[in-house]
DNA sequence: GCCGTTTTCGGCCCGACTGTTTTCAGTCG
């Protein structure tokens, strides 16, 4: 889906625009982030384009002009780009770092380094507790307080990846050692085989027979800066994830990926005890214990004889218990459901047939209904619901009345159109609209009831009371014409908290105005998270899960909404774009 | 810096909020 080189210059480009941005330039630096999020998002790999039709090729991908072609280009060549080298030399600071604290802004990163010679998070918490910020010219005592909380906050996530940033380049990392034909079987363990929404570092094990070889690969594959220690059956290293330093060891940026290489019979017992989580595997160890057995990554034993080990089933069948998928090992009550036969029957990503947040070209988004239809069809879906914004949201060109209704004329047409081809694809008409401080929905009824399905979200005014922001979100509800609640705690990760909210109230409400509540599965927000899911769930409200894609190569991060949901015990039944088109539409208001 | 045409350069990028000000700068979505 991503590819890693276009991955990489669009990063690059993306930073060239924050440093247009610190010197208030005009125009490029939306240029340059439109121009990232097209190479981000492009399904061929640049180098490839570059192969087939040389600078010409690069021209006619949308945002990409000669001057950019020519940077990538030079990328393609030399691995580097002089003019973002010449940026890095002339503003020497993390930007990263910096701007994930709130409130820190490009211009903001310049202004701290040319007074303060800021260059990091370290620098700018030394100077904001010694109150050298304050006095500053448009920055005060409350901004000070305001930049201390935001590094509390950035430092609690800090050195986690999120999930949608690092699975990528697991796979890049298990096929390339699956290459090696001393490789028997792979598989990735902890977190990540998890799911979890953040990751640390990475697990992955091998069977092999030859672990030196395999080691001595492992240690060897491209991308490594630095060994952190190796051994005859396992190696950890630091794996780039990109350009950029670590201030803190001075290795380049990067994850640490640790290898375990055992033989076959072990595989099962090393991959349950790797996946983790520790609190299960705890759980576990106790009740092998009661059966007078010993469960460790080298098997199950009884007495010093193995009596189990060569597969998880295996070892949890010997324990009287059921299969528990990898998702749900966070000893949250999987264990007791496991031992009375009682687990769900978690979603899988093919039991989604729809998607019902897509933006199109009508708002800010970069692809058009057709295209988006077709992206879907194309996954396999029975439909897609446009959700564009709406017009309080002007930076998304969010549309009014009237552009809604014409909108959906058009999109009625291409409905049309598509019977004649695709007689069980059908595109809904839908909208994102915002949910204003008090609770009413910025687009009249009137024109939301002429909707297939109705959107609605917070996008402004969030640092509101509990009390004040619970009320909003429920008086949205109530409205008759809302029909789910986007992205319904607003958090991003490693970035900003949820709103605050009593989330028992919302469901609540929710359950007694049958809203249903969105999986956003954008890797940076997987909004509801898994304990909200399980709390839904068990609540009886109803969810949908959605990409909010902006471009049609979005719809692929459903996987994403997936995973959460599975870690919030969702069955298919819970998911209301598991079901048919008629089915869901009857069940919205 | 890209796009799209009017083929040589103008248009693109808005509004609310915060914290700082006393009319504005920066950040965020």
């Amino acid at each position: 889906m991503y590819l890693m080189t276009n991955r990489e210059i669009a990063k690059i480009f993306s930073k060239i625009a924050l440093y247009f941005e610190m010197d208030n330039v005009d125009f490029k630096p939306q240029a340059y982030e439109k121009a990232a999020m097209n190479l981000e998002t492009l399904s061929e790999d640049v180098k490839d384009v570059y192969e087939r039709g040389g600078d010409k090729s690069l021209e006619e991908i949308p945002g990409i002009g000669k001057n950019m072609a020519d940077k990538i280009i030079e990328y393609i060549k030399t691995g580097k780009i002089k003019e973002y080298e010449r940026l890095k030399k002339k503003i020497p600071v993390n930007i990263d770092e910096l701007i994930s604290v709130e409130g820190i802004g490009p211009r903001g990163v310049k202004y701290l380094y040319e007074k303060l010679k800021i260059k990091n998070l370290k620098d700018l918490e030394r100077a904001a507790k010694a109150g050298k910020i304050r006095n500053l010219p448009n920055f005060g005592e409350k901004k000070e307080q305001n930049i201390l909380q935001g590094i509390e906050f950035v430092k609690r996530s800090t050195g986690r990846f999120l999930l949608g940033e690092i699975l990528l380049k697991v796979q890049e990392i298990t096929a390339n050692l699956k290459k090696l034909k001393e490789v028997k079987q792979i598989s990735e363990a902890g977190s990540v085989r998890r799911r979890k929404e953040t990751i640390g570092d990475i697990d992955i094990l091998i069977i092999s027979s030859s672990p030196k070889k395999v080691i001595d690969y492992f240690v060897k594959m491209p991308g490594v800066v630095k060994i952190w220690g190796q051994g005859p059956t396992k190696a950890s290293v630091r794996v780039s994830t990109g350009e950029g330093f670590d201030p803190h060891t001075n290795f380049g940026v990067g994850v640490d990926v640790d290898l375990r290489v055992l033989p076959e019979s072990q595989f099962g017992s090393a991959l349950q005890y790797f996946t983790g989580s520790k609190e299960h595997n705890i759980v576990l160890r106790k009740i092998a214990i009661d059966k007078k057995l010993k469960l460790s990554e080298y098997g199950l034993f009884s007495g010093s004889k193995i009596i189990a080990g060569k597969t998880e089933k295996e070892i949890y069948k010997t324990l009287g218990m059921d299969y528990m998928e990898p998702e749900i090992r966070e000893n949250t009550g999987e264990i007791e459901a496991a031992l009375k036969n009682k687990l769900p029957r978690l979603i899988e990503l093919k039991d989604i047939i729809g998607d019902l947040h897509a933006h199109s070209n009508f708002n800010g988004g970069d692809n058009s209904v057709e295209e988006l239809a077709a992206a879907a069809i194309k996954i396999g879906y029975k439909y897609i619901g446009i959700a564009d914004h709406t017009k309080f949201l002007r930076i998304e060109n969010g549309l009014n009345e009237k552009q809604l209704i014409d909108r959906n004329r058009k999109i009625d047409k291409i409905n049309h159109k598509l019977q004649t081809t695709n007689k069980n694809f059908r595109v809904l008409k839908g909208c994102e609209a915002n949910i204003m401080a008090d609770g009413s929905i910025d687009i009249n009824d009137k024109t939301l009831a002429q909707m297939d399905f109705v959107i609605a979200g917070v996008h402004s005014q969030i640092k509101m009371p509990k009390a004040q922001m619970t009320a909003r979100i429920i008086t949205a509800m109530k409205n008759p014409n809302v029909d789910i609640i986007a992205h319904p705690t607003g958090r991003l990760l490693k970035k900003r908290p949820e709103y605050e909210i009593d989330f028992d109230k919302i469901l609540e409400a929710a359950k007694k105005t049958k809203t249903v509540l969105e999986i956003n599965a954008f890797p940076l927000r997987l909004d509801l998270n898994d304990v909200h899911i399980k709390k839904a769930k068990q609540a009886g409200v109803k969810m949908v899960i959605n990409t909010d894609a902006h471009d049609k190569e979005h719809l692929n991060l459903m996987q994403y909404g997936v995973f959460q949901a599975r870690r919030g015990w969702a069955e298919k039944n819970d998911i209301i774009n598991c079901w048919p088109a008629e089915k869901m539409l009857k069940l919205l208001k």
